[in-house]
RNA sequence: GCGCGAUUAGCUCAGUUGGUAGAGCAGGAUGUUUACACCAUCAAGGUCGUAGGUUCGAGUCCUACAUCGCGCACCA
């Protein structure tokens, strides 16, 4: 008997040395399995990518159950003799990670620009490798078998090859293109980001109604509405029938008369307000797509640091917050006021990482188009993809009825905005030419972003001294890059008031002459124009003017774009960039599409959706076949479990060094079901670690009365006892059916019972009175050696450390727990 | 506004083809026998949110409503 069983069973001793054992076995890796016999090498696979938690710091509760639920169904597949692979990896998460480091270097008195971009990535990538040794000791101490020897990182080097190689891929295809569009601005951490990552708050904020020449108008953001001169109604609605569309009417605003335009269409709510509304196409993303629509005029209103641009006259410059109440103060004083609604609830999209407010702004930025059709993949668009293998059932969602949830977000799904104008991420792999000429052009502001757009190949241009042949360079304005070359065709010199406005594919966001008077003197303060200014209209075609490649150009002349790509750009090649690709790997051919993806359902949007579609797009395969999403997991209030909530949080770590990893495993597999939220608490995780003490105790009981016994064979099973080792097949029978069901909350439960209250209760109490009087000792000691041997197997997925110790305490002990065969007979 | 989920014992939750409700924790009583007080034995506790419907039979299926939570859209 060995020593240690005559004490109670002590977690804290076990475990450490436990996955030690498991660690050095070699086995997390599935080569080392069929090299040392454990599994055939033409076994079928089974394998999960690890969701790679962030580099932002420590392990958290969700982070803990989904490494308790992939464990087990690891363990469980290694056990049944499948190729098993669990991949490991940690996400460099780039906004998150980067605004992390800042505000760290904000408490040292530190900004980002003093120290220029070398040195901040520098900093971050301290951080991130600090973050990331926490974070895989963590993963051990929750005693993952993951294959470490596979270790991946959205942001190394094998990774990056993946991005570069789908990005060029995408962009060969015309998936990937450059273009102006209203985009999520976050001026507090001054990058765009996805729909995805805002937020929205209810706010109180206050409803003004302003008189808008014969109209009344309700806005809560006065601030944006300088530049308005459309108002929209209803056609249908009656009290504004006298108007028609494309009326035009003479107002007074803020600052002065304007001209303004009806527009009738149906988006209006005749309901709210008073059923007009003037609109503001460049800060809101409803009024873009309406100003779209009748091809508008649009004007920056708000710069990149939410301050008003001059256009705002005398409150050019303020911040917004500021300049509201000041604008409305004017706009009583000229008698334009005619009420304020103090109880207004507005709903403000704002940034998940920062906090910070959005304000939707037209930018140039990268998008991927899900659209449109692509001839290489059945010429079916990325959209039509993505829902393609959950609706034919190739993709099982569980539970399922977060299909429903998937399909309803992918048809609204709008392109998705892949730049982020951060430091921390892989890079765009695009370069332009650097050349004198480009500044020549100084084409600035909305006229230019107006008119390039690199889905179009032909462009005009006007106002450069250039000749027939030359080539010429485009810079954003905004962010001062050049992003194009083309060569002049066309030169044709006229006058201001002479250009064709009504050459809508060029000028659309000119209505009138005056229109494009004002946005010249604006961008060219210096200049008189009027009418008659001589202007040239240059055509100019497009070559080559970007490079997009997986390596920068061989001459010197060229320049990186400065953005870096939205995060789940790289987290979408997760299954696969994981497994070498785009190389063919063994790794990829043997592993993919993995089998489960297991995960929380507050990412099926984020993640789910995007390895559908780059593995969709890329290997014309889905990615993986099941979904299991688990629940979040909750305190005991009911509250999102998270470090600020301070006590009431749970720290798994915490909770491990008091109750062992089996016990919180235990606690967060029973009764907690797919896509339920789990609340946990600390009394429950107190109970099963009564279990654990249960299985070591019984274990010693059995161990103690069998070890006379040189051989357990079933034949010497009295009837009782036979009936009992039939009952416990049936069980496992069950179990194992339940297990391919993913329903690990009854499995787990079936087996505490069966342990706990027949195995213990039962049959080790009948065995007492056997084994005392001496009346069928022999089959009462079979039954307690076959029960326990077939218990410790089943109960191993669910309680690894007390089951593999247990285990070796067996005298016939031959190999590690672990990759024993799971019981199917 | 649209959609999804939840509502079962004091608490946390299971309950898969519809067949007379199940765990754990907490609480109560008793007890120490070849493992285990991180224990055992016994008892108590539920008109399964409400109202209808289908059915021989409904926690389970259908309809409506209520409360809570979540997602999406709108919000001028």
């Amino acid at each position: 008997m060995n020593e240690k069983l005559l004490k109670p069973y002590n977690p804290k001793e076990t475990e450490e040395r436990i996955y030690k054992l498991w660690e050095d076995s070699g086995f997390f890796n599935p080569d080392v399995c069929i090299k040392k016999g454990v599994t055939e090498a033409d076994a079928e696979h089974f394998s999960i990518v690890l969701p790679p938690p962030n580099v932002t710091g420590n392990l958290h509760t969700g982070h803990a159950l989904m490494l308790v639920i992939q464990d087990i169904m690891i363990r469980q597949a290694r056990m049944q003799g499948k190729k098993t692979l669990w991949l490991p990896g940690t996400d460099h998460a780039a906004i998150a990670t980067q605004s992390k480091v800042e505000k760290l270097l904000e408490k040292e008195g530190i900004r980002k620009n003093d120290l220029g971009r070398e040195e901040f990535l520098k900093r971050v990538e301290k951080f991130a490798k600090e973050s990331h040794d926490t974070i895989i000791n963590q993963c051990k101490k929750m005693g993952a078998t993951l294959d470490w020897s596979r270790e991946a990182f959205t942001l190394d080097e094998a990774r990056n090859l993946a991005v570069k190689t789908a990005f060029k891929k995408m962009y060969d295809d015309g998936l990937i293109y450059r273009g102006h569009r209203i985009v999520n601005w976050d001026p507090k951490g001054q990058t765009v980001i996805s729909d995805d990552e805002t937020i929205y708050e209810e706010r109180k904020g206050k409803f003004y109604t302003f008189k808008y020449g014969p109209f009344e108008i309700g806005t809560a953001r006065p601030e944006t509405k300088f530049g308005d001169k459309y108002v929209v109604m209803h056609p249908d609605d009656k009290r504004y029938k006298k108007w028609d569309h494309g009326d035009k009417l003479t107002v007074e605003w803020i600052n002065g008369p304007i001209e303004a335009t009806i527009i009738k269409d149906k988006i209006i709510d005749m309901e709210f307000g008073t059923g007009v509304m003037t609109i503001t196409p460049w800060h809101s993303h409803e009024d873009f797509q309406l100003a779209e629509k009748y091809k508008l005029y649009k004007e920056q209103i708000i710069d990149k640091f939410g301050k008003l641009l001059p256009i705002a006259q005398e409150f050019s410059g303020m911040k917004i917050t500021e300049a509201r109440e000041k604008i409305v103060e004017k706009l009583k004083n000229k008698g334009l006021l005619v009420s304020v609604d103090e109880n207004y609830t507005n709903r403000v999209a704002t940034a998940e990482r920062t906090g910070g407010m959005i304000e939707p702004q037209i930018m140039l930025q990268w998008f991927v188009d899900v659209n449109k059709k692509i001839p290489a993949r059945g010429n079916k668009s990325l959209k039509e993809l993505m829902l393609e293998p959950v609706r034919e059932g190739k993709i099982k969602i569980i539970p399922n009825h977060f299909e429903k949830v998937y399909f309803n977000w992918i048809e609204n799904l709008r392109d998705w905005c892949i730049s982020r104008q951060i430091w921390y991420g892989h890079r765009i792999p695009v370069w332009y030419k650097k050349k004198e000429t480009g500044k020549k052009m100084g084409f600035a502001g909305d006229i230019v972003n107006q008119v390039l757009d690199t889905k179009t190949k032909t462009y005009r241009l006007r106002d450069h001294n250039l000749s027939v042949g030359d080539e010429i360079a485009f810079e954003d304005s905004s962010a001062g890059n050049i992003f194009g070359y083309g060569k002049i065709t066309k030169i044709e010199q006229t006058i201001v008031g002479k250009i064709d406005l009504e050459d809508k594919k060029h000028w659309r966001t000119y209505e009138k002459t005056e229109d494009l008077i004002k946005a010249f003197k604006r961008h060219h303060p210096d200049k008189e124009v009027d009418e008659s200014t001589p202007v040239w209209i240059y055509t100019y075609e497009f070559t080559s003017p970007i490079h997009c490649g997986i390596e920068a150009p061989k001459d010197e002349d060229w320049t990186q774009d400065e953005d870096t790509l939205d995060t789940w750009f790289s987290s979408g090649l997760w299954t696969f960039s994981t497994l070498g690709w785009p190389n063919k790997t063994k790794d990829l051919e043997t592993y993919h599409p993995t089998s489960v993806l297991e995960t929380g359902h507050d990412i099926l949007f984020f993640w789910i959706a995007r390895m559908i579609l780059m593995s969709q797009y890329l290997l014309g395969e889905i990615p993986f076949k099941n979904v299991y999403l688990h629940g979040m997991v909750r305190t005991s209030d009911g509250k999102k479990m998270s470090k600020s909530l301070g006590e009431k949080a749970i720290d798994p770590l915490d909770i491990v060094a008091k109750y062992g990893n089996d016990a919180l495993r235990m606690a967060m597999v029973v009764g907690n079901t797919p896509g339920n939220d789990l609340k946990l608490n600390e009394n429950d995780i107190r109970g099963y670690g009564k279990f654990t003490n249960k299985i070591w105790n019984a274990s010693r009981f059995v161990l103690e009365q069998t070890k006379d016994v040189a051989v357990f064979n079933p034949k010497n099973y009295d009837a009782e006892d036979r009936k009992s080792e039939d009952e416990l097949k049936n069980l496992i029978k069950e179990v194992t059916k339940e297990m391919n069901e993913y329903r690990f909350s009854i499995v787990s439960e079936k087996l505490y019972h069966y342990f706990w209250h027949t195995f213990a209760d039962i049959i080790i109490e009948r065995s007492k009175k056997k084994i005392l009087e001496d009346k069928n000792a022999l089959s009462a000691k079979t039954l307690l050696h076959r029960h326990l041997n077939i218990l410790l197997r089943t109960l191993h997925p669910f309680v690894p450390f007390v089951t593999e110790e247990v285990w070796s305490m067996i005298p016939d002990y031959k190999s590690l727990l672990m990759v024993e065969k799971w019981p199917n007979d």
